[in-house]
Order: C-alpha cells, then structure tokens, then sequence
DNA sequence: TGAGCAATGTTTGTATACAATATCAGTTGA
DNA sequence: TCAACTGATATTGTATACAAACATTGCTCA
C-alpha cells in the first residue's frame, strides 16, 4: 500500500504499479516520454521487464507506443475524454446499485476509511494523492459488487480519467468530489440501490462538468516543431 | 480481412490477430496449452515476440499466464461467463442506441454484407466462423456508434464470450441469433434508437439462456492431481 | 543566412544465451 | 503396492547482444 518503495525483487507487476501510481498522482505529466533504458535503470532491471510493463499499460490507455519512437505517457483528446466518461456513466451507477445490495459491515468501513485517507491528503494539500485515493473508491465499489470484470474495466477508466483530469480540469477545489463520496457511502450503508444509482450518476455528471473539453491545440510542444511543416 | 495468411513480415499484430481468430473459431479448445517454442515455430519468430503476443491475450482475458508455467487458452468459470454478459448488458444496449441514431447507409450495407457471411458460414456448417462473424458483428456496431473506448472493451468482452459458448454452449442450432441480428439491421436503418436498444437487451438475455451455466467439476484434467491433495 | 544532407549518436526491435523453475520418469524404501 | 525422493529434461524468466530506425549535429552549397 506504500507509495514508496525500495523493493529487493522487482517484477513487472511493481513496475506497472509504481508507474500508474506515479500517473494517477501527476508526478507525471501526460506526454512524459519513458525512457526503456531510463524506466530500467530506475528499477534495476534489464529493457525485457520494462518493456512488458510499457505494454501492459499501453493496453489499459495509460501508455502510448509509437513504433521505433518509444513509449509516452498518454495525452486522451477532448473526444477521448469525453468516451471515457460515457463508459463510466454505462457501467458505474448499476454497478454501484448492486454494490448497495451486498456491501457487508466491513465493506463500508473500508470505504469510510478510504475516505478519511482522502481528507488527510486534502488537508495536507497532496492534490495528486487525494485524486488517486478517489479513483480507488471508485474501483473500489466494482469490487463490492463482486463483478471483476467491469471491476478492471473500471481500473483502466479510472486510469485515464486521472489522465484527463491532469490535461483538462478547470478549477483546484476537488472538495465537491469528498461530499459526494460521502453520500454514496451513505447510500450504501443504508442499501438504498436506487439512490446509490442516482448518486453516481450525478457524480459522474458532476466531474464531467467541471472539465474543460473544448478543442484546442495540444499540438507539438516545441515551436521548431510547429514551424517544420 | 482475410482470415487466413502467409505474412512474410510476421509482427506482434499479427500473431495475436491470428491466435485470437484461431479461439474465436474454436479451432483451438480453452484449457490448450500455448508454449512460445511451438507458436514462435509456427510463427517463424523468437520467443520474445510470442511472449508479447500472450501477455496482450492475457490482458484480453483470452488467455491465462501461470507463473513458471506458460499460457493457456482461458476457461472462464460460470461466474466469469455471468460477469462477461452482465458487462455486455451494461454496454451493449445504449451503445446500439448510440448506433441506430448514426448509423449511415454505408454502415447499414456493412453490416448487412456481414450477416450475408454469416449467413454463408452456417450454409457451409462452418459453425465457428460463424460464431466469429456474430461476434465482429457486435463490435461493428460499437464502432458505428463511434465509441472507440467501448469498442475496445466489447472486444474483449466478445473474445471471453466465444470461450464461454465453446464451453456452455447448450444447442448446437445458432440460427435464433440470425434472426436477432436481422432485427437489429432492421432497427438501425430506420434509425429507431429505442427499438434498437429493446432488441439488443433481448439477444443477449436470449444468449445467456441459451448457456448451461451450473456449476461444475470442471477441475483438474487428470485424476492424479485431484488425489493429490 | 538558411535549406538540404551526411555523419554520428541514441533509442527501440528482435534474437539469442543463460539462469531459474517446473515437470516427469525411474528408483528406493517402507 | 505406493508414497516420497532424485536426477534428467523441458519450459519459462531475464539479461544481453546485435540490427534497424530515428534524432541530432555540423557541414556544404546556393
């Protein structure tokens, strides 16, 4: 559960783990090239492990591979962001039904201090850490649901989402985003599914609009490259 | 399009395109064992390209990696097939709305060539190209919808399906599903999103049906390995 | 001065080599 | 007879080496 680590064995899994982490936490920023050499020396381990682990998030949207040019963390354009949200709008409120129907006792703790974490990381102004901590309640919903596929589905929206959050979000005060947490887990307490439902409806309405999803140029970032064609 | 090929130029893409229609079709049996000697053999590549190509399977859930182990084609549990056709159920049926309120005459005509092949496969009692047409008849219709990020997932999610139905598949006679699709063509040339949505939630409940999904001793394949513990 | 181009260095693509682990056959001992 | 062990073999895990593609620098020439 650390976010730092000084693990003896790296494996792929704790490369991709530390990379998202480090994504879902705007260490690093959409664009960012990685590195195969770079990425490997970090973990002290050989191109081989590196370039599965750029692979494996290439699948789940984090990552972007142009061939002979290397990996980047993504950059989703307005249209890419915009489908992100609409899948979530598809598979989180019924999930988050179902997940008021069996959350046990136990369930809502986890979740309460879940959110308590993000507070913390509020008050403490760590932004990028409180964004990561809310996109692990989400996931952490599909999970009480028991539904592991839409559960890692979920993962790679929650992923990308903190991608567009980093490129397009408007405003500083994620502090919406807590109350509404919070009433979900009301919601859930009680095992109201339907007001479960409605409540992640509008949350997720609610993030959408507070983005900025104009068109605009995105384009290359050096003017030298702008004025070469 | 084609479905069989002598590349010369045998990438990445191509060998998951090629294992993935080869599942899809039934050719190769959940459970069947991928060793990267033999599919890099076949393939006339090293094994640093088939373990690439298994690891993008995997993340596919089309196949599982054991540790140490090697790859297997996956054997979705019947709670893993009910997940698969609750996410399809979340996805499917607005993205068809989505479909049937965009859909162009050109789309139309796509879809119905399709059906023609599909028509054509039973025809020829080519039961498992059959099945894979169906399934890149779903997808056809997530792309039309112009949601690149749920056609992804329904990739997926088809992928899993096709194992599930060589695994739980109850009759043999696969016509109803003709008839679905021809209904849904139907919906989406005169542009009737709520009908569309109707039917599409009908076919995949009359899929589901159409599975035997008891829980049974689907467990180790040899006798030997149950006595062991 | 600046566009085009060649030479050089850097980075990725793929194959191969070696290490670690699992599997299986044959053997031993109760 | 059968369980447990041991060694041989097969298979995967990881690092490294070399090839191919790209990027950059500095030069030439108009």
């Amino acid at each position: 559960m650390a976010t730092v680590s000084e693990s003896p064995i790296t494996s792929v899994e704790q490369i991709v783990a530390q990379l998202t982490e480090a994504v879902h936490e705007h260490r690093v920023q959409p664009g960012t090239k990685l590195r195969e050499d770079e990425v490997g020396e970090i973990f002290g381990v050989s191109r081989t492990l590196v370039r599965d682990a750029l692979r494996r998030m290439e699948h789940g949207g984090l990552v972007t591979i142009q061939r002979n040019r290397g990996a980047f963390v993504a950059k989703p354009t307005p249209k890419e962001a915009r489908e992100v949200f609409e899948a979530r709008a598809l598979l989180e409120p019924q999930t988050t039904r179902a997940a008021a129907e069996r959350a046990t006792a136990r369930d809502i703790a986890e979740l309460e201090h879940h959110m308590a974490e993000e507070h913390s990381a509020l008050d403490r102004e760590e932004a990028g850490l409180a964004l990561k901590l809310s996109g692990d309640f989400h996931v952490a919903i599909a999970r009480i649901a028991d539904q592991k596929t839409i559960e890692q589905f979920l993962r790679q929206l929650v992923s990308r989402s903190s991608l567009v959050i980093a490129l397009y979000w408007r405003r500083r005060n994620a502090l919406c985003e807590s109350n509404a947490h919070h009433a979900l887990v009301e919601a859930l307490r009680t095992g109201d599914g339907d007001k479960a439902e409605d409540l992640m409806k509008g949350h997720l309405l609610d993030v959408l609009s507070q983005l900025d999803l104009r068109e605009r140029d995105q384009g290359p970032v050096s003017l030298k490259d702008a004025l070469k064609r």
